[in-house]
DNA sequence: ATCACGCGGGG
DNA sequence: GTGTACGCGTGAT
């Protein structure tokens, strides 16, 4: 059979030993988990001398692999590399360690890379888009029984093919708790979550609870008769709504916990994933992800402190800055009068709640377009997306390229290196110029387009490219100002071919953009082109990030000094024309006019 | 200066 | 889960 649908999460799990990827998609109203169990993890191994000496010390230490020698490019070099496929994800991680230490073994790569997101990858699946799955549907499979999931269940046979790639219509679902905590920070063994604010992007505004305005007529109240019967309201609705994404506001650190906590103490079932599985969480660092399995769980505090900067990240705040609004505010560790009180106080609570929940909503519809752009563009579940650094962004997006490019990915600077690195002074950045004191009529603004990209192509600032010995002909690189690193000029870096490959792309968007008369279709590729531009400007940060599998000290000196260079030079020829600038900061500055004889 | 530590958001 | 945030301000040394 085949059928078209929805790519929304990714994992795997293991079945007869082996491991199985498991593609959580939307068909519609329908679920459905695509199976495939067709993928088999590996890593490359750089030998020391001869490959096949390598390949017969592998076989001799290691059962049940498969060791072929391949040819790769490293840092754009074809280069002999043995690669080893294991039979499933961890008995890599197991043996890294082993293969790392072998005599014939000089480096081992691309070991660290998570199962599912090289599934992704080598398979060109793209989340967020509109796939055919062609395969078998399966009554059952491992402990998911279809019918009682009321899910279908496709084992593929075929690889995925593209239908469309720019959907836009999800349904996003926002919620939000208040607890009554008069001792406080709440505590979830003894404090009762007392409302559950719902909002969504289909017309759902609701407060959940067991009290209700003075006047329950005209309310947005949904009066329940205990705490136990909110939450299995709340889990109804999840699973009622046909929900694509969930939001909350710092959800991942305290709605969700808590709504687990009291759900196991008031003995609720949580389990509203596909999979019939409950909320789980994820170790990211020393934070907790909560994941619903299929329902995309997004906390938008961590998406909001990406997207914007500013001094604090409270929900009042980022409203305020986004739509200008003041929320209607409540202190927190009053909360609990306000329930008690009843009266007009409770409804200021319930409004409160609501315009929580409705604000969190509003902020999701305003970010996730642009999020769901990097996800297709990265190439990896928004679930992980949003939890990412703009580094790290641009990182895996790296690793997808580099992939398709046939290119091996270089290691994470790790270990004795890594002190070393940071060690070293930080490097110095933009030119700036103090602004003047006073204030200034008639002033000119001048500034660089994309500075920093333009740089790292036009100069071809990539490490795959950097010389560091003596070179025959200067004429073939560009040199750096300041510390004279040398680039060669062909042929183009890895980056610099990567970033002038994604800003073509956005050259393209924006002709089309305004080519188009169809106003959603032109906010679509505004959306498009602005989230190619955060990765392009993006990339000069992985080159000053210690820990990144790009990190080069010198290509991000190299970039910096040329953009003094430029920037300054700037200057001087404004100055030639008559204007002195009075403030300048990395890419432009500000000038006036003064007249030749003035001082 | 340098370092270790702890915080953010949420109620 | 082929893993272990991060960047900044504070107060102590």
């Amino acid at each position: 059979m085949e059928r078209n649908v929805v790519i929304l999460d990714v994992d795997y799990v293991t079945h007869d030993d082996k491991p199985v990827v498991r593609l959580f998609a939307k068909d519609g109203e329908d679920n459905v988990i695509l199976i495939d169990d067709s993928f088999q993890p590996y890593l490359y191994v750089l030998p020391v001398g001869f490959p096949e000496d390598c390949i017969n010390e592998i076989n001799e230490e290691l059962d049940d692999v498969i060791v072929e020698e391949v040819v790769k490019k490293d840092f754009q070099v074809e280069t002999d590399f043995i690669k080893v496929t294991f039979k499933h994800p961890q008995i890599l991680a197991k043996n890294r360690d082993l293969l790392r230490g072998l005599s014939e073994v000089a480096e081992i790569r691309e070991f660290d890379i998570p199962f599912y997101r090289r599934y992704l990858i080598n398979n060109n699946v793209v989340p967020m888009t509109e796939v055919k799955a062609v395969g078998q549907s399966i009554p059952s499979f491992g402990n998911l029984e279809a019918d009682e999931l009321g899910i279908e269940i496709i084992k593929l046979e075929e690889p995925l093919t593209l239908v469309k790639d720019n959907l836009q219509d999800f349904r996003i679902l926002s919620f939000d708790l208040e607890v009554r905590n008069p001792h406080g920070m709440p505590n979830s063994e003894e404090d009762e979550i007392i409302m559950i604010g719902v909002a969504s992007n289909f017309g759902l505004r609701q407060v959940i609870s067991t009290k209700n305005k003075t006047n329950p007529k005209e309310s947005f109240v949904c009066q329940v008769s205990s705490e136990k019967e909110m939450i299995e309201t709340f889990v109804d609705i999840i699973r009622d709504n046909n929900v694509d994404i969930i939001v909350g506001y710092n959800s991942d650190n305290f709605d969700f916990p808590y709504l687990k906590d009291r759900a196991r103490i008031l003995g609720v079932d949580l389990d509203i994933g596909m999979d019939g599985s409950s909320i789980k969480f994820i170790r990211r660092g020393y934070a907790n992800a909560a994941n619903i399995k299929g329902i995309i769980h997004v906390d938008l505090y961590l998406v909001m402190r990406r997207y914007m900067t500013l001094d604090r990240y409270t929900l009042e705040r980022v409203y305020l800055e986004l739509f200008g609004v003041e929320k209607i505010d409540v202190p927190g560790e009053r909360i609990w009068e306000f329930w008690d009180n009843g009266g007009e106080e409770l409804d200021n609570l319930f409004d409160y709640s609501l315009d929580d929940v409705v604000a969190t909503l509003e902020i999701a519809e305003q970010t996730l377009p642009l999020n769901l752009e990097l996800t297709r563009i990265v190439g990896q579940p928004l679930f992980d997306l949003s939890r990412m650094a703009t580094g790290q962004q641009a990182e895996w997006f790296l690793v997808k390229e580099a992939y398709w490019d046939d290119e091996v990915v270089p290691n994470k600077p790790g270990g004795a290196n890594f002190a070393v690195r940071q060690a070293e002074e930080d490097n110095e950045g933009g030119y700036v110029k103090e602004p003047e004191k006073g204030l200034h009529e008639n002033l000119v603004q001048f500034d660089f387009r994309s500075l920093y990209p333009s740089i790292i192509i036009s100069k071809n600032i990539s490490p795959d490219v950097i010389e560091f010995g003596e070179v025959e002909n200067i004429g073939d690189y560009n040199i750096a100002p300041e510390h004279d690193f040398k680039f060669k000029k062909e042929p183009k870096g890895f980056i610099p071919s990567v970033i002038a490959k994604i800003l073509n792309e956005r050259f393209k968007i924006k002709k089309q953009m305004k080519a188009s008369t169809d106003e959603t279709e032109k906010k679509s590729l505004d959306v498009q082109q602005q989230a190619i531009k955060r990765l392009a400007n993006t990339m000069y940060g992985i080159y000053g990030f210690p820990r990144f599998r790009w990190y080069s000290f010198e290509c991000a000196k190299a970039i910096t000094a040329w953009g003094r260079q430029y920037i300054k030079k700037s200057i001087k020829e404004a100055e030639n024309f008559g204007f002195y600038a009075i403030y300048a900061d990395t890419d432009g500055f500000y000038a006036k006019y003064k007249k030749s004889n003035e001082e």
